[in-house]
DNA sequence: CCTTCGTTGGAATGTCAATTCCAACGACGT
DNA sequence: ACGTCGTTGGAATTGACATTCCAACGAAGG
Protein backbone atom coordinates (compact mmCIF):
# COMPACT_ATOMS: atom_id res chain seq x y z
CA UNK A 1 0.00 0.00 0.00
CA UNK A 2 1.39 3.42 -0.99
CA UNK A 3 0.68 7.23 0.59
CA UNK A 4 -2.95 6.96 -0.89
CA UNK A 5 -3.81 10.88 0.25
CA UNK A 6 -0.86 12.99 1.28
CA UNK A 7 -2.21 14.68 4.70
CA UNK A 8 0.36 17.60 4.86
CA UNK A 9 0.80 19.66 1.63
CA UNK A 10 4.47 20.44 0.48
CA UNK A 11 3.78 23.93 1.39
CA UNK A 12 2.59 22.72 5.16
CA UNK A 13 5.98 20.63 5.44
CA UNK A 14 7.83 23.81 4.14
CA UNK A 15 5.85 25.70 7.39
CA UNK A 16 6.45 23.13 9.71
CA UNK A 17 10.02 22.86 8.79
CA UNK A 18 10.73 26.67 9.25
CA UNK A 19 9.17 26.23 12.66
CA UNK A 20 11.55 23.59 14.02
CA UNK A 21 14.44 25.13 12.48
CA UNK A 22 13.52 28.62 14.03
CA UNK A 23 12.46 26.83 17.84
CA UNK A 24 15.96 24.93 17.80
CA UNK A 25 17.76 27.89 17.42
CA UNK A 26 15.58 30.09 19.53
CA UNK A 27 15.68 27.27 22.45
CA UNK A 28 19.49 26.86 21.74
CA UNK A 29 20.03 30.56 23.02
CA UNK A 30 17.22 30.83 25.45
CA UNK A 31 16.47 27.45 26.83
CA UNK A 32 13.39 25.75 26.52
CA UNK A 33 11.67 27.45 29.17
CA UNK A 34 12.22 30.54 28.57
CA UNK A 35 10.99 30.09 24.32
CA UNK A 36 7.51 31.18 24.61
CA UNK A 37 5.21 29.65 22.00
CA UNK A 38 4.39 33.38 21.11
CA UNK A 39 8.69 33.79 20.61
CA UNK A 40 8.26 30.67 18.01
CA UNK A 41 5.43 32.30 16.19
CA UNK A 42 6.96 35.98 15.95
CA UNK A 43 9.81 34.75 14.87
CA UNK A 44 8.74 32.42 12.47
CA UNK A 45 5.97 34.59 10.72
CA UNK A 46 3.28 31.95 11.32
CA UNK A 47 0.23 32.17 13.37
CA UNK A 48 -0.21 30.29 16.66
CA UNK A 49 -3.02 28.02 15.73
CA UNK A 50 -0.08 26.64 13.09
CA UNK A 51 1.91 25.32 15.54
CA UNK A 52 -0.64 23.53 17.01
CA UNK A 53 -1.85 22.43 14.06
CA UNK A 54 1.39 20.65 13.13
CA UNK A 55 2.57 19.79 16.88
CA UNK A 56 -0.29 19.16 18.83
CA UNK A 57 1.14 20.92 21.99
CA UNK A 58 4.63 23.02 23.10
CA UNK A 59 5.86 19.32 23.95
CA UNK A 60 5.18 17.94 20.59
CA UNK A 61 6.95 20.91 19.43
CA UNK A 62 9.88 20.33 21.84
CA UNK A 63 10.16 16.72 20.66
CA UNK A 64 10.48 17.69 17.02
CA UNK A 65 12.97 20.22 18.33
CA UNK A 66 15.43 17.27 19.89
CA UNK A 67 15.10 15.82 16.90
CA UNK A 68 16.25 18.54 14.52
CA UNK A 69 19.53 19.24 17.09
CA UNK A 70 20.51 15.54 16.82
CA UNK A 71 20.24 15.41 13.57
CA UNK A 72 22.05 18.84 12.56
CA UNK A 73 24.51 17.73 15.15
CA UNK A 74 25.43 14.25 13.21
CA UNK A 75 25.04 16.17 9.80
CA UNK A 76 27.63 18.64 11.10
CA UNK A 77 30.33 16.19 12.29
CA UNK A 78 29.80 13.76 9.69
CA UNK A 79 31.77 12.45 7.54
CA UNK A 80 34.41 12.48 10.53
CA UNK A 81 31.83 10.87 12.75
CA UNK A 82 31.82 7.68 10.12
CA UNK A 83 35.41 7.27 10.40
CA UNK A 84 36.80 7.40 14.01
CA UNK A 85 39.01 4.39 13.60
CA UNK A 86 42.27 6.22 14.09
CA UNK A 87 43.92 8.38 16.77
CA UNK A 88 44.19 11.06 14.15
CA UNK A 89 40.31 10.50 13.34
CA UNK A 90 39.55 11.19 17.12
CA UNK A 91 42.26 14.26 16.70
CA UNK A 92 40.59 15.45 14.18
CA UNK A 93 36.81 15.32 16.03
CA UNK A 94 38.70 16.67 18.91
CA UNK A 95 39.96 19.74 16.80
CA UNK A 96 36.36 20.10 15.07
CA UNK A 97 34.74 20.05 17.92
CA UNK A 98 36.74 22.87 19.69
CA UNK A 99 36.58 25.13 16.34
CA UNK A 100 32.98 25.22 16.49
CA UNK A 101 33.11 26.23 20.32
CA UNK A 102 35.22 28.72 19.61
CA UNK A 103 33.40 29.94 16.88
CA UNK A 104 30.01 30.32 18.87
CA UNK A 105 32.13 32.04 21.62
CA UNK A 106 31.86 29.20 23.55
CA UNK A 107 28.25 30.64 24.61
CA UNK A 108 25.35 27.87 24.33
CA UNK A 109 26.79 24.77 25.03
CA UNK A 110 26.11 21.65 23.18
CA UNK A 111 22.73 21.71 21.98
CA UNK A 112 21.80 18.46 22.49
CA UNK A 113 23.56 17.94 25.59
CA UNK A 114 21.46 21.44 26.52
CA UNK A 115 18.35 19.84 25.74
CA UNK A 116 18.97 16.73 27.52
CA UNK A 117 19.92 18.41 31.01
CA UNK A 118 16.49 21.11 30.66
CA UNK A 119 14.18 17.74 29.68
CA UNK A 120 15.68 14.51 31.43
CA UNK A 121 13.39 14.74 34.11
CA UNK A 122 9.93 15.64 32.21
CA UNK A 123 8.81 12.46 31.49
CA UNK A 124 9.95 9.40 30.64
CA UNK A 125 8.99 9.45 27.19
CA UNK A 126 10.87 12.25 26.57
CA UNK A 127 14.22 10.71 28.55
CA UNK A 128 13.89 7.89 25.90
CA UNK A 129 14.27 10.25 23.01
CA UNK A 130 17.37 11.93 24.58
CA UNK A 131 18.42 8.21 24.80
CA UNK A 132 17.47 7.23 21.32
CA UNK A 133 19.13 11.01 20.64
CA UNK A 134 22.75 9.84 22.76
CA UNK A 135 22.56 5.94 20.94
CA UNK A 136 22.36 7.38 17.44
CA UNK A 137 25.63 9.68 18.27
CA UNK A 138 27.24 6.82 20.19
CA UNK A 139 26.71 4.79 17.62
CA UNK A 140 29.07 5.48 14.58
CA UNK A 141 31.94 6.55 17.47
CA UNK A 142 31.58 2.83 18.84
CA UNK A 143 32.03 1.81 15.12
CA UNK A 144 35.11 3.37 14.70
CA UNK A 145 36.76 2.11 18.26
CA UNK A 146 35.52 -1.75 17.14
CA UNK A 147 36.96 -1.48 13.74
CA UNK A 148 40.34 -0.85 15.79
CA UNK A 149 39.53 -3.39 18.08
CA UNK A 150 39.05 -6.05 15.47
CA UNK A 151 42.18 -4.85 13.28
CA UNK A 152 44.08 -5.11 16.54
CA UNK A 153 45.47 -1.98 16.89
CA UNK A 154 43.36 -1.97 20.17
CA UNK A 155 45.01 -4.48 22.81
CA UNK A 156 42.55 -7.12 22.97
CA UNK A 157 41.33 -6.31 26.72
CA UNK A 158 40.22 -2.85 25.79
CA UNK A 159 36.61 -2.13 25.47
CA UNK A 160 35.64 -0.17 22.65
CA UNK A 161 31.68 0.27 23.72
CA UNK A 162 32.90 1.34 27.05
CA UNK A 163 35.57 3.66 25.62
CA UNK A 164 32.95 5.06 23.27
CA UNK A 165 30.93 6.00 26.02
CA UNK A 166 33.59 7.63 27.82
CA UNK A 167 34.03 9.95 24.83
CA UNK A 168 31.42 10.78 24.36
CA UNK A 169 30.99 11.84 28.70
CA UNK A 170 33.96 14.10 27.59
CA UNK A 171 32.47 15.57 25.06
CA UNK A 172 29.12 16.57 27.21
CA UNK A 173 31.30 17.27 30.12
CA UNK A 174 33.87 19.51 28.49
CA UNK A 175 31.20 21.59 26.81
CA UNK A 176 29.51 22.55 29.46
CA UNK A 177 32.62 23.51 31.35
CA UNK A 178 34.02 25.76 28.50
CA UNK A 179 30.31 27.03 28.05
CA UNK A 180 30.66 28.21 31.80
CA UNK A 181 34.40 29.64 31.72
CA UNK A 182 34.10 30.89 28.13
CA UNK A 183 36.89 29.06 27.23
CA UNK A 184 37.68 25.48 25.31
CA UNK A 185 40.49 24.49 27.74
CA UNK A 186 37.78 22.32 29.77
CA UNK A 187 37.11 20.47 25.79
CA UNK A 188 40.40 19.67 25.14
CA UNK A 189 41.68 18.84 28.51
CA UNK A 190 38.43 16.31 28.40
CA UNK A 191 38.42 15.52 24.80
CA UNK A 192 42.54 14.70 24.89
CA UNK A 193 42.52 12.70 28.40
CA UNK A 194 40.10 10.05 27.28
CA UNK A 195 42.05 10.30 23.62
CA UNK A 196 45.39 9.85 25.68
CA UNK A 197 43.96 6.94 27.60
CA UNK A 198 42.73 5.35 24.01
CA UNK A 199 46.04 5.86 22.86
CA UNK A 200 47.43 4.04 25.52
CA UNK A 201 45.74 1.27 24.74
CA UNK A 202 46.83 0.87 21.17
CA UNK A 203 49.19 -1.90 20.26
CA UNK A 204 51.96 -0.03 18.60
CA UNK B 1 34.22 47.45 64.21
CA UNK B 2 31.99 45.17 65.10
CA UNK B 3 28.84 44.34 63.78
CA UNK B 4 26.77 46.83 66.15
CA UNK B 5 22.94 45.94 65.39
CA UNK B 6 22.53 42.47 64.01
CA UNK B 7 20.20 42.94 60.71
CA UNK B 8 18.58 39.82 61.31
CA UNK B 9 18.18 37.67 64.14
CA UNK B 10 18.61 33.87 64.68
CA UNK B 11 15.05 33.42 63.91
CA UNK B 12 15.41 34.87 60.63
CA UNK B 13 18.40 33.18 59.74
CA UNK B 14 16.91 29.97 60.56
CA UNK B 15 13.78 30.74 58.18
CA UNK B 16 16.42 31.71 55.74
CA UNK B 17 18.04 29.07 55.42
CA UNK B 18 15.43 26.07 55.35
CA UNK B 19 13.81 28.37 52.39
CA UNK B 20 17.27 28.23 50.55
CA UNK B 21 17.23 24.40 51.46
CA UNK B 22 14.01 23.19 50.18
CA UNK B 23 14.22 25.40 46.98
CA UNK B 24 17.45 23.40 46.10
CA UNK B 25 15.67 20.24 47.01
CA UNK B 26 13.04 21.37 44.46
CA UNK B 27 14.55 22.92 42.38
CA UNK B 28 17.05 19.89 42.04
CA UNK B 29 14.13 17.64 41.44
CA UNK B 30 12.30 19.74 39.03
CA UNK B 31 14.81 22.50 37.67
CA UNK B 32 14.70 25.72 38.11
CA UNK B 33 12.20 27.14 35.91
CA UNK B 34 9.39 24.32 37.12
CA UNK B 35 9.91 25.31 40.51
CA UNK B 36 7.41 28.31 41.88
CA UNK B 37 8.04 31.11 44.50
CA UNK B 38 4.96 29.52 45.64
CA UNK B 39 6.10 26.15 45.41
CA UNK B 40 9.22 26.96 47.29
CA UNK B 41 6.38 28.66 50.23
CA UNK B 42 4.18 25.68 50.56
CA UNK B 43 6.97 23.17 51.11
CA UNK B 44 8.91 25.69 53.45
CA UNK B 45 5.60 27.02 55.26
CA UNK B 46 6.40 30.42 54.98
CA UNK B 47 4.59 33.12 53.51
CA UNK B 48 5.84 34.73 49.93
CA UNK B 49 6.42 37.84 51.69
CA UNK B 50 9.51 36.23 53.38
CA UNK B 51 11.17 34.83 50.66
CA UNK B 52 10.87 38.34 48.99
CA UNK B 53 12.27 39.96 52.50
CA UNK B 54 14.87 37.53 52.55
CA UNK B 55 16.14 37.21 48.75
CA UNK B 56 14.69 40.32 47.13
CA UNK B 57 13.44 38.32 43.93
CA UNK B 58 13.81 35.09 42.46
CA UNK B 59 17.43 35.29 40.97
CA UNK B 60 18.15 36.29 44.51
CA UNK B 61 16.91 33.03 45.77
CA UNK B 62 18.43 31.02 42.74
CA UNK B 63 22.25 32.50 43.72
CA UNK B 64 21.81 31.38 47.58
CA UNK B 65 20.97 28.20 46.21
CA UNK B 66 23.93 27.77 44.07
CA UNK B 67 25.98 28.57 46.90
CA UNK B 68 23.89 26.40 49.05
CA UNK B 69 24.36 23.15 46.80
CA UNK B 70 28.21 23.89 45.95
CA UNK B 71 28.69 23.59 49.65
CA UNK B 72 26.33 20.20 50.01
CA UNK B 73 28.67 18.40 47.05
CA UNK B 74 31.92 19.66 48.57
CA UNK B 75 30.68 18.79 51.78
CA UNK B 76 29.68 15.20 50.79
CA UNK B 77 32.55 14.39 49.02
CA UNK B 78 35.09 15.62 51.68
CA UNK B 79 37.54 14.20 53.30
CA UNK B 80 38.32 12.52 49.61
CA UNK B 81 38.69 15.68 47.98
CA UNK B 82 40.90 17.23 50.15
CA UNK B 83 43.54 13.91 49.48
CA UNK B 84 43.05 13.48 45.89
CA UNK B 85 46.87 12.79 45.76
CA UNK B 86 47.00 8.52 44.58
CA UNK B 87 45.23 6.56 42.35
CA UNK B 88 43.67 4.79 45.04
CA UNK B 89 42.49 8.17 45.96
CA UNK B 90 41.12 8.52 42.59
CA UNK B 91 39.50 5.16 42.20
CA UNK B 92 37.74 6.07 45.96
CA UNK B 93 36.27 8.96 44.55
CA UNK B 94 34.87 7.68 41.47
CA UNK B 95 33.42 4.57 43.19
CA UNK B 96 31.64 7.59 45.95
CA UNK B 97 30.43 9.45 43.08
CA UNK B 98 28.69 6.12 41.70
CA UNK B 99 27.29 5.19 44.67
CA UNK B 100 26.06 8.53 45.12
CA UNK B 101 24.15 8.10 41.88
CA UNK B 102 22.75 4.71 42.09
CA UNK B 103 21.45 5.85 45.86
CA UNK B 104 19.45 8.24 43.50
CA UNK B 105 18.81 5.94 41.17
CA UNK B 106 20.49 8.17 38.81
CA UNK B 107 17.65 10.91 38.89
CA UNK B 108 18.59 14.27 39.08
CA UNK B 109 21.77 14.31 37.43
CA UNK B 110 24.38 16.77 39.34
CA UNK B 111 22.89 19.17 41.24
CA UNK B 112 25.41 21.81 40.75
CA UNK B 113 25.52 20.93 37.01
CA UNK B 114 22.36 20.64 36.47
CA UNK B 115 22.23 24.25 37.57
CA UNK B 116 25.23 25.19 35.82
CA UNK B 117 23.18 23.92 32.61
CA UNK B 118 20.05 25.68 32.83
CA UNK B 119 21.66 28.99 33.95
CA UNK B 120 24.75 29.89 32.44
CA UNK B 121 23.20 31.91 29.60
CA UNK B 122 20.96 34.07 31.99
CA UNK B 123 23.37 36.61 32.94
CA UNK B 124 26.71 37.60 33.31
CA UNK B 125 26.79 37.39 36.98
CA UNK B 126 25.26 33.94 37.21
CA UNK B 127 27.72 32.64 35.13
CA UNK B 128 30.46 34.12 37.20
CA UNK B 129 28.89 32.76 40.33
CA UNK B 130 28.80 29.37 38.58
CA UNK B 131 32.73 29.51 37.58
CA UNK B 132 33.43 30.17 41.07
CA UNK B 133 31.63 27.31 42.13
CA UNK B 134 33.19 25.09 39.91
CA UNK B 135 36.74 26.59 40.82
CA UNK B 136 36.36 25.53 44.34
CA UNK B 137 35.37 22.22 43.16
CA UNK B 138 38.34 21.91 41.23
CA UNK B 139 40.69 23.57 43.72
CA UNK B 140 41.33 20.54 46.06
CA UNK B 141 41.81 18.10 42.80
CA UNK B 142 43.77 20.57 41.02
CA UNK B 143 45.93 20.72 44.75
CA UNK B 144 45.58 16.63 44.89
CA UNK B 145 47.09 16.16 41.67
CA UNK B 146 49.84 19.05 42.29
CA UNK B 147 51.12 17.06 44.88
CA UNK B 148 51.28 13.75 42.95
CA UNK B 149 53.24 15.81 40.73
CA UNK B 150 55.98 17.29 42.91
CA UNK B 151 56.41 13.94 44.69
CA UNK B 152 57.41 12.87 41.05
CA UNK B 153 54.52 10.52 40.90
CA UNK B 154 53.38 12.02 37.96
CA UNK B 155 55.61 12.21 35.02
CA UNK B 156 56.97 15.70 34.50
CA UNK B 157 55.57 16.60 31.01
CA UNK B 158 52.47 15.71 32.95
CA UNK B 159 50.00 18.77 33.51
CA UNK B 160 48.28 18.64 36.71
CA UNK B 161 45.85 21.01 36.20
CA UNK B 162 44.68 20.33 32.92
CA UNK B 163 43.89 16.93 34.21
CA UNK B 164 41.83 18.12 36.63
CA UNK B 165 40.00 20.07 34.28
CA UNK B 166 39.13 16.66 32.90
CA UNK B 167 38.35 14.92 35.71
CA UNK B 168 35.36 17.78 36.77
CA UNK B 169 34.90 17.39 32.89
CA UNK B 170 33.99 13.50 32.88
CA UNK B 171 32.32 13.40 36.37
CA UNK B 172 30.10 16.36 34.48
CA UNK B 173 29.42 14.29 31.28
CA UNK B 174 29.22 10.85 33.21
CA UNK B 175 26.78 11.87 35.31
CA UNK B 176 25.12 13.45 32.34
CA UNK B 177 24.64 10.45 30.00
CA UNK B 178 24.17 8.62 33.44
CA UNK B 179 20.91 10.48 34.62
CA UNK B 180 19.91 9.76 30.36
CA UNK B 181 20.00 6.29 30.80
CA UNK B 182 19.47 5.37 33.95
CA UNK B 183 22.11 3.50 34.71
CA UNK B 184 25.62 4.20 36.19
CA UNK B 185 27.89 2.53 33.32
CA UNK B 186 28.82 6.31 32.01
CA UNK B 187 29.91 7.89 34.54
CA UNK B 188 31.92 4.78 35.47
CA UNK B 189 33.27 4.88 31.99
CA UNK B 190 34.28 8.36 31.60
CA UNK B 191 36.25 8.63 35.23
CA UNK B 192 38.11 4.91 34.33
CA UNK B 193 38.94 6.68 31.17
CA UNK B 194 40.45 9.93 32.56
CA UNK B 195 41.65 7.86 35.67
CA UNK B 196 43.20 5.49 33.32
CA UNK B 197 45.29 8.48 31.50
CA UNK B 198 46.61 9.90 34.83
CA UNK B 199 47.77 6.16 35.31
CA UNK B 200 49.30 6.01 32.46
CA UNK B 201 51.35 9.07 33.47
CA UNK B 202 52.41 7.65 36.28
CA UNK B 203 55.93 7.04 37.28
CA UNK B 204 56.15 3.28 38.40
C1' DC C 1 7.04 49.67 79.94
C1' DC C 2 7.82 51.36 75.51
C1' DT C 3 9.84 51.92 71.10
C1' DT C 4 12.02 50.06 67.22
C1' DC C 5 12.78 47.03 63.76
C1' DG C 6 13.03 42.54 62.00
C1' DT C 7 9.55 39.22 60.91
C1' DT C 8 5.34 37.23 59.16
C1' DG C 9 0.62 36.64 56.88
C1' DG C 10 -2.33 36.93 53.24
C1' DA C 11 -4.68 39.24 49.87
C1' DA C 12 -4.22 41.93 45.55
C1' DT C 13 -2.11 43.14 41.18
C1' DG C 14 -0.53 42.73 36.68
C1' DT C 15 1.90 40.27 33.28
C1' DC C 16 2.87 36.51 30.46
C1' DA C 17 2.14 32.23 28.39
C1' DA C 18 -0.22 28.02 26.75
C1' DT C 19 -4.04 26.62 24.55
C1' DT C 20 -8.65 26.84 22.28
C1' DC C 21 -11.94 28.41 18.95
C1' DC C 22 -14.05 29.79 14.88
C1' DA C 23 -14.02 31.62 10.58
C1' DA C 24 -11.77 32.35 6.26
C1' DC C 25 -8.73 30.88 2.59
C1' DG C 26 -6.82 28.11 -0.99
C1' DA C 27 -4.78 24.03 -3.17
C1' DC C 28 -5.87 19.70 -5.26
C1' DG C 29 -8.30 15.91 -6.97
C1' DT C 30 -12.66 14.72 -9.33
C1' DA D 1 -16.42 24.26 -11.70
C1' DC D 2 -16.94 22.08 -7.11
C1' DG D 3 -16.21 20.17 -2.78
C1' DT D 4 -13.03 18.48 0.58
C1' DC D 5 -9.51 19.10 3.53
C1' DG D 6 -5.26 21.00 4.81
C1' DT D 7 -3.83 25.62 6.05
C1' DT D 8 -3.84 30.12 8.17
C1' DG D 9 -5.23 34.30 11.01
C1' DG D 10 -6.37 36.37 15.04
C1' DA D 11 -9.10 36.98 18.88
C1' DA D 12 -10.55 34.99 23.33
C1' DT D 13 -9.84 32.22 27.38
C1' DT D 14 -7.81 30.43 31.27
C1' DG D 15 -4.42 29.72 34.52
C1' DA D 16 0.02 30.29 36.58
C1' DC D 17 3.33 33.02 38.47
C1' DA D 18 6.39 36.80 40.10
C1' DT D 19 5.96 40.59 42.70
C1' DT D 20 3.90 44.25 45.67
C1' DC D 21 1.44 46.06 49.55
C1' DC D 22 -0.18 46.84 53.96
C1' DA D 23 -1.09 45.58 58.35
C1' DA D 24 -0.09 42.86 62.37
C1' DC D 25 3.08 40.55 65.46
C1' DG D 26 6.93 39.93 68.60
C1' DA D 27 11.54 40.03 70.33
C1' DA D 28 15.38 42.93 72.14
C1' DG D 29 17.22 46.95 74.05
C1' DG D 30 16.71 51.26 76.58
Amino acid sequence: MTTSTPRVTAQGQATRARIVSIAAELMSKQGVARTSIDDVRGAAGVSASQIYHYFGDKAGLVRAVIGFQIDATLDYQRPILDHLDSIEALEAWRDKAIANQRARHCEGGCDVGSLASELVETSTETRQDLMVAFERWESPVREGLRAMHARGELRADADPDYLATALLAAVQGGVLLTQIRRDTTPLRAAMDAVIGHIRSLTTR
